[in-house]
Parts: C-alpha cells; sequence; structure tokens
RNA sequence: CGCGGAGUGGAGCAGUUUGGUAGCUCGUCGGGCUCAUAACCCGAAGGUCGUAGGUUCAAGUCCUGCCUCCGCAACCA
C-alpha cells in the first residue's frame, strides 16, 4: 500500500479506427487501461485516461461514399457506438479525443510545420501502384499479377509529390531506446524490430498524401493532406493542449506513463512515435505496453472468418464486469490469449461464482443466521487467524507491484488467492460447529469478522477491476465508502465491530456450461452462416464459351522441382510442355507437395500468362488446383502426351 | 542458412537468468464437510521437460545439430 497523492499519471489507449463496429479486441486494450486508470486513482494519483478515434483516411472516405454519406457523418455514427461501448462497459476515461476535432487539426498543422521548419520534413516524390481499398502504395515487384497483394483488386499508377519525415537522424537513438531502457513492455520484441527496421536503415516516411481529401490540410500547402502517422499519434499530445488553446494539461501530464497498444500497431509506437517526439524535441513516454491478439478457438478473430465477437452480447449474458475480468485474466503481456466460450465460462464460474461470489454468500448467510445479520463486538483470537490476516493484508504491495508492471492477469491472480486462502479459512475454523456452543459465540463472531475484513480487501483492490459488482458487494458486508478506500486496503479491523450485513442477490451466477456453449455456438453460428450467404452469390458472372477460349490449358510434364529458397510456401517446377522449351512456373503449393511428389507426373498449366516474378523466381504461367481452404489437390493428367491441350 | 518466438503430466501455463528432489490453474479419480451459488476443503493418479549428441559428480536449466509449430518480412503464378 503506497499512496501518490497529486502525482501525476498519464494512460493511454490508441486511437481506434471507426471503418467498422468495435469488437472485443478494442474492449481487450480499454479496459485494461481503465483498470490500470482506475487503480492510480485509488492510489491517490491524478489521472489522465485517454481513448479516442482515428477518423481520417481514404478508407473512410471511401465507406462513407459508399454509404452516401459525408465522412464526418459516417464517423460520427460509429463514434456513437464506441462510446456506447465504453459506457456499457464502464470505461472511465477522462478524454475522448476525435482527430476531426478543431483544436486537433490545429495542432496537427502547426507540428506539420515545426516539423519542416525544423529541416525534419522535406518534400520529396512518392512512386508506385496504389490499391485504394487497401490506401497502399506497392513497388512492382510486390504487385501479383498487376494486382494489389492484399486485396487482389486493380491498382493505379501512381506518382505523387509528398512529404517526407526524415527517420535516420534518430536510429540510434531509436534503438537505444528499445535495447537498453524499459521503455518497451515486453522487452524481448526489441530485438525483432531492431533486426527489421533499424539495423537495414530506417527509411525516411512519407507524411502527406495528394490522392484524397478526407485528412488534415498542410497549411503551407493546402493540396497536400496530412498521412496518418503525424495525424494519429500526436493525438497524444494535441488532447493535452500541445500548440493548441482547448487545453492546457501538456506541461502536467506529458510525457505519458503508459500507451497500450496491440502488437499490431506495435511498430508505430517503437519507432515512429518516438521519432516524431525526437524531431520536435520533446520528451519520450515511459513505457510502451503491448499485448497480444485475442484468437478465438486457437484462431485469429477477423470479420471473414466470421467469428468476430460481439461485447454487447457477452456483456448482456454475462454482465459487463465477468468479461471485463475474463479478458484481463487470461491476458498476459506480450502473448496472445485464446478465448473460446468453454474457457470463458469455466473462468467465470470458477473465480466469481464459486470464488469470490460464494464466498461472500456464504459468509453473509452465516453472519444472518448466527447473530441475525448484526455481529457483536465480543471477540476471541484463535488458530488461522494471524495467517489469514497477514495474507489479506499484504496483497495490496503484490497487486501495486503488477499494476505498475502492467501485468494484469498476475495482479488478478493475487487477489484471487486470498480468496481462496478465506475459503480454506472457513473449513479450518468449521463455524457451523461454533455455531452450536452458545460459549463458542465471541470465537464465531471473530470467524465472520475476519472473513468479512478480508472480503473488505479483496473487493476494494477487484473495484479498480470490476467496478460494477464490487460496490454490490460493498452494501452485503455492509461497508461504507471509507471503509472501502484504498487507504485501508492494507489494514485489518475497519469494519465496525458490530457490522451489520445485508443478504442481497446472487452476484456472479453460476453459469450451466454445456447449456450456454451450445446456445453461443447457435448465435456465433448462424452469424457465420450469414457472412457466408452474403459472400457466395456475387461468385462469378457467367461467361461465354469465348471468354473461355482465351484461356489456353496446356498439359505439361514435371521435369525437375524445387523448392524456392526465400519462399515457404513455393515450389519452383521446371515443365516439359511440348514445345520443346523448358517453362519455368512457381507454385504456391510446397505446403502440400513434396519436390519428388511431382517429377515425373503431368499437371495443367495455364500456358498464357502472363508472366510474373515471384520471390525472385520468374514464373510463366500457373499449375491448376483445388483448393478448399484447407487442402490442396493439384490435378493431374497423366498418361497424355506433355503439350496435350486441355478443354 | 531472412528476423524472432515456442515445444514441460489430458488442456493451458510457470520454472531456464544464478545447473542439484519438476510446480501452478483447469480436468480426472478418491475422501471430508454441510455455512454457501451441487459451491467449499483435503488427498491421489498422471510428465524419459520436441529430438540426437556434448559439457558436468549432477541438465528442463549450459553448448551443438536436427524436427515441428507460431508470428513478422517476402511470394500462395
Amino acid at each position: 500500500m503506497q499512496k501518490h497523492n497529486g502525482e501525476k499519471f498519464y494512460i493511454t489507449t490508441p486511437i481506434y479506427y471507426p471503418s467498422g463496429n468495435p469488437h472485443i479486441g478494442h474492449c481487450y486494450t480499454t479496459t485494461a487501461c481503465d483498470s490500470i486508470a482506475r487503480y492510480k486513482r485509488m492510489q491517490g494519483y491524478d489521472v489522465m485516461f485517454l481513448t479516442g478515434t482515428d477518423e481520417h483516411g481514404q478508407k473512410i472516405e471511401q465507406k462513407a461514399a459508399e454509404k452516401g454519406v459525408t465522412p464526418k457523418e459516417y464517423v460520427d455514427e460509429i463514434v456513437e457506438i464506441f462510446k456506447k461501448l465504453w459506457s456499457y462497459m464502464n470505461i472511465s476515461y477522462d478524454r475522448y479525443i476525435r482527430t476531426t476535432d478543431d483544436y486537433h487539426v490545429e495542432s496537427v498543422q502547426k507540428i506539420f510545420k515545426e516539423l519542416y521548419d525544423r529541416g525534419y520534413i522535406y518534400k520529396g516524390e512518392y512512386k508506385g501502384k496504389y490499391c485504394t481499398p487497401c490506401e497502399s502504395f506497392w513497388t512492382d515487384s510486390q504487385l501479383v499479377d498487376g494486382k494489389c497483394p492484399d486485396c487482389g483488386r486493380p491498382v493505379t499508377e501512381a506518382k505523387e509529390e509528398a512529404y517526407f519525415l526524415k527517420m535516420s537522424p534518430f536510429a540510434d537513438r531509436i534503438e537505444k531506446l528499445l535495447t537498453e531502457t524499459d521503455y518497451l513492455r515486453p522487452k524481448t520484441r526489441a530485438v525483432e524490430l531492431v533486426n527489421n527496421f533499424i539495423k537495414p536503415g530506417l527509411e525516411d516516411l512519407c507524411v502527406s498524401r495528394t490522392s484524397f481529401r478526407w485528412g488534415i490540410p498542410v497549411s503551407f500547402d493546402e493540396k497536400h493532406v496530412v498521412y496518418v502517422w503525424i495525424d494519429a499519434l500526436s493525438n497524444y499530445i494535441t488532447a493535452l493542449g500541445y500548440d493548441n488553446g482547448k487545453y492546457n494539461d501538456y506541461d502536467k501530464f506529458w510525457p505519458a506513463d503508459v500507451h497500450m497498444v496491440a502488437k499490431d500497431i506495435m511498430r508505430f509506437h517503437a519507432i515512429i512515435w518516438p521519432a516524431m517526439l525526437m524531431a520536435l524535441g520533446l520528451p519520450l513516454p515511459k513505457h510502451l505496453a503491448v499485448h497480444g491478439w485475442i484468437t478465438f478457438d486457437g484462431k485469429k478473430m477477423g470479420k471473414s472468418l466470421g467469428n468476430v465477437i460481439d461485447p454487447f452480447m457477452l456483456g448482456e449474458r454475462y454482465g459487463a464486469d465477468a468479461i471485463r475480468y475474463h479478458i484481463m485474466r487470461e491476458m498476459a503481456l506480450g502473448s496472445d490469449s485464446s478465448f473460446s466460450n468453454e474457457i470463458m465460462i469455466n473462468r467465470i464460474n470458477t473465480d466469481l461464482a464459486n470464488g469470490i461470489g460464494n464466498l461472500v454468500s456464504r459468509t453473509v448467510a452465516m453472519v444472518e443466521k448466527y447473530f441475525g445479520g448484526e455481529l457483536p463486538e465480543d471477540r476471541q483470537q484463535g488458530d488461522f487467524d494471524d495467517d489469514l490476516i497477514s495474507t489479506a493484508t499484504s496483497l495490496s504491495d503484490k497487486v501495486d507491484e503488477y499494476v505498475d508492471k502492467t501485468q494484469l492477469n498476475k495482479a488478478l491472480e493475487e487477489i484471487f488467492k486470498v480468496v481462496s486462502r478465506a475459503n480454506k479459512y472457513i473449513d479450518e475454523t468449521t463455524p457451523w460447529i461454533l455455531a452450536k456452543d452458545e460459549n463458542n459465540k465471541a470465537r464465531l463472531a471473530t470467524v465472520l469478522y475476519n472473513l468479512l475484513e478480508t472480503i473488505r480487501i479483496v473487493s476494494t483492490l477487484l473495484s479498480a477491476f470490476m467496478p460494477t459488482t464490487m460496490p454490490e458487494i460493498w452494501k452485503q458486508i455492509g461497508a461504507g465508502a471509507d471503509d472501502v478506500s484504498y487507504d485501508n486496503a492494507a489494514s485489518f479491523g475497519v469494519l465496525p465491530a458490530n457490522v451489520r450485513v445485508q443478504k442481497g442477490s446472487i452476484i456472479f451466477p453460476r453459469i450451466d456450461v454445456e447449456k450456454e456453449i451450445d446456445e453461443l455456438n447457435k448465435l456465433i453460428g448462424t452469424g457465420k452462416k450469414e457472412e457466408e450467404a452474403e459472400k457466395k452469390p456475387e461468385g462469378l458472372a457467367m461467361i461465354g464459351i469465348d471468354t473461355f477460349a482465351k484461356v489456353e490449358l496446356t498439359v505439361a510434364k514435371v521435369k525437375a522441382c524445387e523448392p524456392i529458397k526465400k519462399a515457404k510456401k513455393l515450389l519452383k517446377l521446371t515443365l516439359d510442355d511440348g514445345s520443346g522449351k523448358d517453362r519455368i512456373v512457381a507454385s504456391g503449393i510446397a505446403r502440400y507437395y513434396k519436390p519428388e511428389e511431382l517429377e515425373g507426373r503431368n499437371v495443367i498449366v495455364v500456358s498464357n500468362l502472363k508472366p510474373a516474378v515471384l520471390c525472385g523466381v520468374e514464373s510463366n504461367g500457373m499449375i491448376l488446383a483445388a483448393d478448399d481452404g484447407e487442402n490442396v489437390s493439384v490435378i493431374f493428367a497423366d498418361g497424355v502426351k506433355p503439350g496435350s491441350k486441355v478443354r
């Protein structure tokens, strides 16, 4: 227990991109930050907890156009859903920043200008192929069939004037930041970043675009719009009032104590953000906490997989606190945590229903049953008391430490060890036997009082993590507002000796596992089918025989076959297609076939396909194979001569 | 040899830094208890710690090779 009255603490979530509705992944980051923020407030810190939305960019512009609304109207609608979710999850953010807010726009323009004036931003030219839906430029070598490697849609030749941010001057300092300080959590990721991005040489970063309009205009060059990085990352300081008149908290709260992000945007926060701050001459944030993704039954969650988990639906079934608890209890810093209905329900049942819920229930019930709800003041110490008391009073130190290290799963683990200790204490002291003898009343009252006190401490610390349900416990154990302050979390004997309890409803109801899983599968299952149904009918348009005739299919014999070194999925095939000349084809079947399984066999090749270079190999054509999403089967045509046509 | 991570009782994980009886949660089995949400408490079974070598009195822990899996990067023509 350590108080920190008046010290500042600044924690942020990323600003989320409102191109779709929020999902449980967003909840993950946000509830973790919220719990830390609440905990720090209890400790007496002056906390600033920031979250928000990153609302610019071409994708938003486009989505809005599809819907026939303005970009602003489009994001307004989704931002409302985010805010509704945060209110539903009881998120106590102090400030919500939208990158479309006037003051943010003003700041970003000033920051951009400042970087330009300092010589860190210069005008250059960006060349490449551009894919609009993905908002990405590609180099020629990255293209697949002249199309976007991500989505397969056509790209357009684009060359645009653009502003760049110099990165190289900061490479050394960033490397030191990552490897020699504890900025990055977990630090194990530092090696990966340094090897992949810093050692090969940091490339200057493109920070403006002229190809779309939905963004913040560069103040001194109106045809440019500020591209994502400077716009989005700077929210962490503009929200405090940096370079704007809206707020005046920069001096107080910067640098941030914790930026929490998921691993997919680690790179930007580990490299680009520090570079920007260095260029501006500002102090660096203290910690970057990187967590993994929530995977569903081992698979990455994604809209296309149809396994996106809707937090509203879960919350309705189990309550916001149970969801908060589950995701934080399972979350280990840095690594992915798997989410499955079974894991979640077991967790809720074991820890919340059987653990703390039942502990409260049985304790309160005994006070009611043996003393009519109000403890007598006589006391008698006994065995096991000291152990319970010292376990409970030493808890806050452990939790403090883990919260400081942003290891919330460990913090919760410690808390629930105390719950277990209390349940064991009941068995050790056997209050129901004490109750049979009038002479034991004082001892019985002591046992029950010790239990109430332990519950008070545990629920006080837990209230940062489960802010909705803990007050319900306080009501039942007869604790007042002062009793459950953090200041009292390391003391025993805080509740009045003649405390009066009040039996209430069950706080965490036990869930019937099998029944519940069935229902959940139904809910999620139907969601999946709808998604599929949406996609399938699109299919491909009917074509005439003449169109089909444009594809030349030829039987070819595999003369040689070898893996392509730099590629996991590719095999290089040398084919005899009857033309007398070898035909080299790269094929993405290395996972399904070994080279020797193909050598000597006849395959069907699309022989009039335009050549393309893949991983350094020029591929002339493609091999036909069937693919069901899991397995791939090459179509063989053994027994006919190489060069035979297929129709 | 592109970069990095991981392989430990049925499942999920700790332990590896600083070698020395392999631990936790869930599950299974047996017992106890009855205050409580069929919850709680105790006990047991179950692991040649991916594999092959090496160092050592002693290796999950150090060294080398190999296999498998997962991320990232780069290609599923």
